[in-house]
DNA sequence: TCAAATTCTTAATCTAGTTCAAGAATCTTT
DNA sequence: AAAGATTCTTGAACTAGATTAAGAATTTGA
């Protein structure tokens, strides 16, 4: 398999030496996960982080009503995880799966840690991604407080325009937080003030 | 001023050596501010990593009917910025300001880069900070996507005990993204429920 | 300690979004 | 290419939460 894209997603913020990334490239595990399979599993330890070489993963929590809440999706170049339950090894109540043929790269806890601890550098690389992340769940929350469906939908359609005509309605309903129904309703005016 | 809580604060994760909390204590400045008034505005560069040492800030963003949204209270031992800003130093669209007579002590971002080139451990310290806090607000995008007003309250009532009576209600309102009006109601709801 | 400011409550009316149901359209897999 | 599965749309009835307004209670700061 390819590493250019992790390579360039690892170099985005800082740059590595050519020793680092042959470190942290060879403690890799490659899969291939078919759509609809489980990366995780609510009651499982999440053991790796994941990054998304091709297709699309999502990361969401099913309530006791058997309702699915999209957290994220991984689409290429994006990471996943439980991060909680990563590092301290507690069972997960979310789930990970597929929504498309995808090629996943992972790295286990020991060899993140002993990357960190060979390399300090990553470290600071991990520290970077998730302030980005963060960054990015911030606004999330904001606009989930503040905005009416229409403007969170609207939202969404210009962070992800690689997204929107690639998953089903009902994902990115259960992203924005509304029914599938109101969402067709939703996109119905939409379509009909462009008029 | 005393800076035992800090100390205790970075120690929480991995243990520092006193070379390294030496450096990074040395670097902080420390401020009193007033109730009401501004640690930054929005259109300003946020220059400063605040932690809270005695009393509560609050970071949010006002939209164009004035009306507030709270991203985060930030009482005693909290740090808070507009972490993307900071970094970038790009004006912020957020506000913090004090909620109570308070004490914070702040790193500029030339010296906290400066700590982490002279001490690697703190990008680890960092690392883990953000982690916790992106944790933290992933279970707050799902309480948003998929609770009820009721079950938001309840939550926050859970998880920030020592605020629940220090705070305004309208303050609460606000966080977790409905009408002081509406929590007004709950509350009564609640306690008739109790009975 | 008192006046001003802020916060809290209640009630009536309104609306964004849900629920339920059922048929139409579109994918997937063989 | 067909059958089954999933997704999308529409409509009617419902409800959680917003809005407006006004008075009561509490907090604040001088």
């Amino acid at each position: 398999m390819n590493h250019d894209r992790i390579i360039s997603n690892i170099n985005r913020w800082i740059t590595l030496k050519d020793e680092e990334i042959d470190f942290f490239i060879s403690r890799l595990n490659h899969r291939k996960v078919r759509r609809k399979q489980y990366v995780l599993q609510e009651g499982d330890i999440c053991r790796h982080y994941t990054f998304v070489n091709k297709g699309c993963l999502r990361l969401y929590t099913v309530d006791t009503n058997g309702i699915e809440h999209i957290l994220q999706f991984a689409p290429e170049d994006y990471w996943v995880a439980d991060i909680g339950g990563f590092y301290q090894e507690i069972p997960t109540s979310l789930y990970i799966d597929a929504l498309e043929p995808t090629e996943i790269l992972q790295i286990s806890k020991p060899d993140l840690i002993s990357t960190f601890e060979n390399f300090p550098a990553f470290d600071r690389v991990f520290r970077i991604m998730v302030e980005n992340a963060f960054v990015g769940l911030q606004k999330r929350i904001l606009q989930n407080i503040s905005s009416t469906a229409e403007e969170r939908y609207l939202t969404f359609f210009k962070n992800y325009p690689q997204l929107i005509n690639r998953l089903p309605q009902t994902q990115i309903a259960s992203y924005i937080g509304i029914t599938p129904e109101f969402l067709s309703k939703l996109r119905k005016n939409l379509a009909a003030k462009k008029r």
